[in-house]
DNA sequence: GCCAACGTTGGC
DNA sequence: GCCAACGTTGGC
């Protein structure tokens, strides 16, 4: 069992809308980057937990817990030229993008913000707190899951 | 809304 | 295969 973040914008998926789904669950479509196509494509199993972080919005930072309920299968809005995700180069015969299913589990009795991930040492090594950095879905130790458990339950 | 940082594309 | 130009991400 493995950790992971995943971002999203709540203006467009946010915690709500995934608590929202029939089951709590929807599909992580969208995702053109590579790196993180790969973590779904291959390292992504049911059971494994998620925090979900909400980006480019008034308070950036760690509001709930998802977790995967199945594991990396191709992305089909890949192929649909209506949808904002369509890739022309993508070929349902030899799938370039890929997506897995989450499933809503808790939200966080409080927003963990993102400065104060970046003012925890403990969490100097994410991807997340380091500048410049792009990455929409990233691994998590057990130990830095849990350091943001403890951050949850202890404010400041 | 600005813009720094980054990934991707495409000309050569 | 280099690298400049471009588009996107995402904090602020």
């Amino acid at each position: 069992m493995a950790y992971w973040l995943m971002k999203s914008e709540p203006g467009v998926f946010g915690i709500d809308d995934l608590a929202a789904q029939p089951d709590q669950t929807d599909h992580w479509d969208g995702v053109r980057n590579y790196q993180a196509r790969n973590m779904m494509r291959d390292e992504m199993q049911p059971g494994d937990q998620v925090f979900f972080y909400h980006s480019n919005c008034k308070v950036p930072g760690i509001v709930g817990i998802a977790e995967v309920v199945r594991g990396g299968y191709p992305d089909h809005t890949a192929y649909e030229p209506e949808s904002d995700h369509y890739d022309p180069k993508s070929d349902p015969e030899n799938p370039r993008w890929f997506m897995v299913d989450v499933k809503f589990r808790r939200r966080l009795t409080r927003t963990i913000p993102l400065p104060e991930l970046k003012a925890n040492p403990a969490l100097a090594d994410m991807p997340l707190v380091r500048k410049g950095n792009r990455l929409s879905i990233m691994p998590v130790t057990e130990a830095q899951w849990n350091e943001i458990l403890r951050m949850e339950s202890q404010p400041g």
